[in-house]
DNA sequence: AATTTGCGAAACCGATTGGTTGCACTTATA
DNA sequence: TATAAGTGCAACCAATCGGTTTCGCAAATT
């Protein structure tokens, strides 16, 4: 199934486990105990992540450790940089504004 | 229905139907000569971009302009924040490296 | 006044989602 | 060697999704 990580980040869980995993390795058992879904439920949501590109693995023993590959992560930071020049523009339309009306110096 | 902006750009044609909007106000009938869907269709979508508050609409006549309302993407931008630091620090090790090991000035 | 246009809402539909349970396989442990 | 632990996969299910068609209403046009 062709996913994207905009769908990836869509479900609440997984961004959970994004950013649980995000500067540790966990198992899915151990990920499994922060939330009220079974562990199967979790690897599912695991499957779907790696299918997206979000993740690293590795297996020792018969545990498998699930890290965060934070490169996809950044195609949503490049879509919003699309929109970013809008609200830049807008702050730094309230900037000029600001110094327009008060003709002196502020912390900001 | 209780719906957040993760969900609101998961679909592909919501994400476009944004940028579209997102320096002009456009009619729903406007956006939706934009698409392979109906012009029904395209209202669903902006009912559901609207329910996460992404939307401006003015009503002149019978027509009414749907126009981005920028605030609600910065959440976005705020939920990456906390990834946006992995990535940049991974770039300043990869930087370092780059000064250790050639200890000249290149193009890039 | 009658008709056309632009819109949202509702009913319907097949596909997908996010959960479950059960099972099979591999790896550790008794 | 038998058993337990950790995992992925498949089947199943109710709810949701993204589309359609139909309809009603308000605003413009004839």
């Amino acid at each position: 199934m062709k996913r994207d990580v905009f769908q990836a980040i869509a479900d609440p869980t997984r961004r959970a486990i994004l950013l649980l995993i995000a500067t540790q390795a966990l198992t899915p058992n151990t990920l499994a105990e922060e939330f009220d879904i079974s562990r199967q439920a979790v690897s599912k949501h695991i499957k779907i992540l790696n299918e997206c590109e979000l993740l690293e693995q590795q297996k020792v023993g018969r545990e498998i450790f699930y890290q965060l590959k934070i490169d996809k992560m950044k195609e949503i930071d490049q879509w919003l940089e699309q929109f970013r020049q809008l609200w830049e523009d807008r702050f730094n339309q309230l900037d000029e504004l600001l110094i327009t009306i008060k003709n002196k110096q502020h912390g900001k």
